[in-house]
DNA sequence: CCATGCAGTTAACAACTGTTCTCTGGAATT
DNA sequence: AATTCCAGAGAACAGTTGTTAACTGCATGG
């Protein structure tokens, strides 16, 4: 099946790539629940029919744009946690890392933020699924850490899930300062290292 | 100014709190920037243009939603905070209370966390807003501590922060398990619990 | 008791929405 | 070379939207 190698389904993919990208600009100020099939035709120059060939919904297509903001993100999380020596230092990269990816993809990120409680279902859905992935490959990482002996595996999945929360939470208030002066990203991205220090600090003495 | 004891302000606010218990209702399954106003006018059963006497639009209703969902909550910060004895024991008060709350008001809650990082702007500054009040108040209960003596204010800061997150994450999180099975509710009580613990533990040996 | 203020109504507007059916041109298959 | 397939176009539909203007009736303040 799609042994296809045709010019055909290359201009499909072009404008359907077209929509998302549409979509995703046009969500920059409001929410998907708002968001018209006949309002992301017309920014990509297209019939509304057209929409159709690609969608089935305006939710169906915010549900492909949680793949391609979430699905690619995973083998980040092996690198985030893995080379490590120096706390501080896994936390200042780790920080760096989310910061850097904010700048690169924002309306990515603005779109998980906003979407993850927002008004459409499938949506929402897909975003705890993600998310729930996440949480388990941190969990799996954690586990082969040496500082994991005598954990419960309840406690594993607790932290993990503390820190994809932060993950989240700091993203997006790296997303706010954005186009902010100076002085306040640096305020920010150090609330954010004090806060993954606090956790790390509670994580060594856990268990006592 | 307002010295009117009169029916007929009585009767306005009465339409209006109508209005805005009819927009919490819709926004159950949909994000404030798709709610119209007709929509909301419909579902009280009065005129569309009645909509004008009280909000200049829908986003200015959020405004209010905001005020309503989060302005009453402040003396329940202290209340929280101050009755230390056990920590464990204040733990486990501060989760009830908030499950509590989240049974209490789940359309309240899930306004809060939807539109926190939904489509319409001046919402989001509202809520930014009352949950730096929030932050603050919390810091100055933390200043009053014993155990933050030697803490940089902005360490209390960031704890203060910290700790809003995780309220807010904490009561979304029992606002998904509303309707679910009593044993899932149960888990997710404990794992709010068990987080909270983390973040006591990585306070007291924060100065180490 | 009368004049004013104002919450809510009615009617109408231009613009917009999602969805349907029919059609077309060119790539893909045979 | 003839045929099938299908991404996209075009037109039309019944509803919906926010906003305007002019109105009505009643509680209010003089």
């Amino acid at each position: 099946m799609s042994h296809t190698p045709g010019v055909r389904q290359a201009q499909k993919q072009k404008t359907r790539q077209a929509l998302m990208d549409a979509a995703l600009g046009l969500l920059e100020d409001q929410s998907l629940s708002s968001l018209g099939l006949r309002e992301v035709t017309r920014a990509v120059g297209v019939a509304p029919t057209a929409f159709y060939r690609h969608f089935r919904s305006t939710a169906d297509l915010g549900v492909a744009l949680v793949e391609e903001a979430l699905g690619s993100l995973h083998p980040m999380i092996r690198t985030t946690m893995s080379p490590v020596e120096d706390d501080d230092e896994r936390i200042a990269r780790a920080v760096e890392l989310i910061a850097g990816h904010v700048a690169a993809h924002p309306a990515h990120v603005r779109f998980v933020a906003r979407e993850r409680h927002g008004g459409v279902q499938p949506v929402r859905e897909a975003i705890r699924e993600q998310l729930a992935r996440f949480a388990e490959e941190v969990r799996a990482e954690l586990a082969t850490d040496a500082s994991a002996a005598g954990w419960s595996d309840a406690d594993l999945r607790m932290l993990a899930g503390l820190y994809v929360d932060q993950m989240l939470i700091t993203a997006s208030l790296f997303l706010e300062t954005l186009d902010a002066p100076r002085e306040e990203r640096r305020r920010a991205a150090a609330t954010a290292a004090r806060q993954l220090r606090l956790i790390g600090v509670g994580r060594r003495h856990w268990l006592d």
